[in-house]
Formats: C-alpha cells, structure tokens, sequence
DNA sequence: CACCAGGGTGGTT
DNA sequence: AACCACCATGGT
C-alpha cells in the first residue's frame, strides 16, 4: 500500500509531481528529447553528453554516424585513436572513447537491443551500473529512453526542485525523490518529458540561490506547500 | 579569467 | 556518508 500524497513520508513533506509537471509543461512546452531515436544511439548519446551541453554531444554522434561508426558492432572493433578524433569537442575524449567502446562491445556479447529489450528492468539496471561511466542517473537515463521503462532519472535539479517545493533545508536525499515522484508518476512518456523539463528548469537563474526567485516556480518555493496536495 | 554544461570514478577523511 | 581531484572542451 501507499501512502496518501498529503501525508509526511519518513519526516519529508510530501510533493505532487504530476502538479509539478504540468507546472514545468505550461512553463517550458514539451522538450521532445529522444522522441523515437532508438536503441544504440541513446547509450552512445547519454554516455557523450556528460558534462557537457547536448549541443557538443549531438555533434560527437553527427560525426560518428557520417564514419558509420554509430553501431554497436563498427563501434566495438574500431580502434580507439579513430573514435577520439570524432569526439572533440564534447570533452573528455580519451576517457569517453574508452567507455564508448567497452559500451559497444558489452551490448554486442549481450545479443544486441532486441535481446537486452527482452530482459527485465532490474537486470537491465544492474548490467549498465556495470559498464564504466554508467552510474544511477545514466543507468535510469538510459531506461527510460532507451528502454521506455517507468525509471526517475535523479538529478541534481530534480533533487534541488523537490527540497524546495517541499519546504526543506538541505538536499534531499535521492530515494526520497525515486519514491516520491514514481508514487505518481508512472507513464513512460510523463517521466521521459518530465526529466527533460527539469533539466531545463534547472538551467534557470534560481540554479544557485536558496529560493527560486526568477524562474515560474517563485511562489511554489515561497511558499514551500504550493504543491502538496491537500 | 572564472565558471559551467543533461556525471562518474577513485581516493581520502 | 561526505568530500575531493580529476577527467578536457566550448561557451559566456
């Protein structure tokens, strides 16, 4: 059983995510992130795009795909120093080079995508915890995107978003926001569109202040209850 | 010139 | 469990 949205869950002021995300949809419209791109691309894609902008790793996988090296097999038998060259500019290119190629290799010997879409969510999880470079946040990433699985992508700005809407001091803790926000939400599209919109949300002024103060969640954060549901 | 961008890892306290 | 340096580059 669960408990009721309006109760205090382990001391935490509980939050209506689905309010949340109509609140971030009116705010920012649908973000349309990875809609239908399938498979390989988005390991290869959320694996390029850490720490840095999605503008320098959708150019990293533009190159790759023009040497045809955007499949999983050319990926997994192409030597390092000639995935390196098709990665600058989207940092880190001797390490992510490395981690790419690893990535390709363990979705080869695991059968491919149909194979590893055939698996369970759990399994799944913990083989991309596995690979270098993949930790909570990508692994559910790649879930939800990849493999359309109900999975809360926890963010720093997710984390950041629900302290404030729900009136606490410091960080809360990431089971805390997992629990919370997949107590509501739970469709596959909801979660994939409301990652994205937090992740736009956070790119906001209010990223470094104690309350939100510019962005359109200034009376959410004022009041600290504006979204408990009640 | 400092700081950040759709993190993760390994080591230290 | 929390903190840190590091990984490297383009943008502002």
């Amino acid at each position: 059983m669960r408990p009721s949205l309006s109760t205090f869950e382990g001391g935490i002021p509980s939050v209506d995510p689905v309010r949340l995300y109509r609140r971030l949809l009116e705010l920012y419209g649908p973000q349309g992130w990875w809609p239908g791109g399938g498979g390989f691309e988005i390991f290869v894609g959320a694996l390029l795009v850490q720490r840095t902008t999605w503008r320098n790793a959708e150019a990293a996988i533009g190159s790759l795909r023009a040497a045809e090296l955007l499949a999983p097999a050319a990926l997994a038998q192409a030597p390092l120093s000639r995935i390196q060259t098709h990665l600058m500019g989207c940092g880190f290119h001797a390490t992510k080079s490395r981690r790419l190629k690893a990535m390709a290799r363990w979705f080869v010997a695991a059968g491919g995508y149909e194979r590893l879409a055939g698996q369970d969510t759990g399994w799944l999880r913990q083989a991309l915890l596995a690979l270098e470079g993949v930790g909570d946040e990508t692994a559910d990433a790649i879930l939800l995107y990849a493999f359309d699985r109900p999975a809360v992508v926890v963010d720093e700005s997710l984390r950041r978003l629900l302290s404030r809407v729900s009136g606490m001091k410091g960080a809360m803790p990431d089971a805390a926001v997992r629990r919370i926000v997949a107590g509501s939400l739970r469709d596959v599209a909801e979660l994939n569109e409301f990652h994205a919109l937090v992740v736009e949300h956070g790119k906001t002024s209010c990223r470094k202040r104690p309350v939100c103060d510019a962005c359109g969640l200034r009376d959410l954060c004022r009041t600290g209850r504006g979204l408990s549901d009640a």
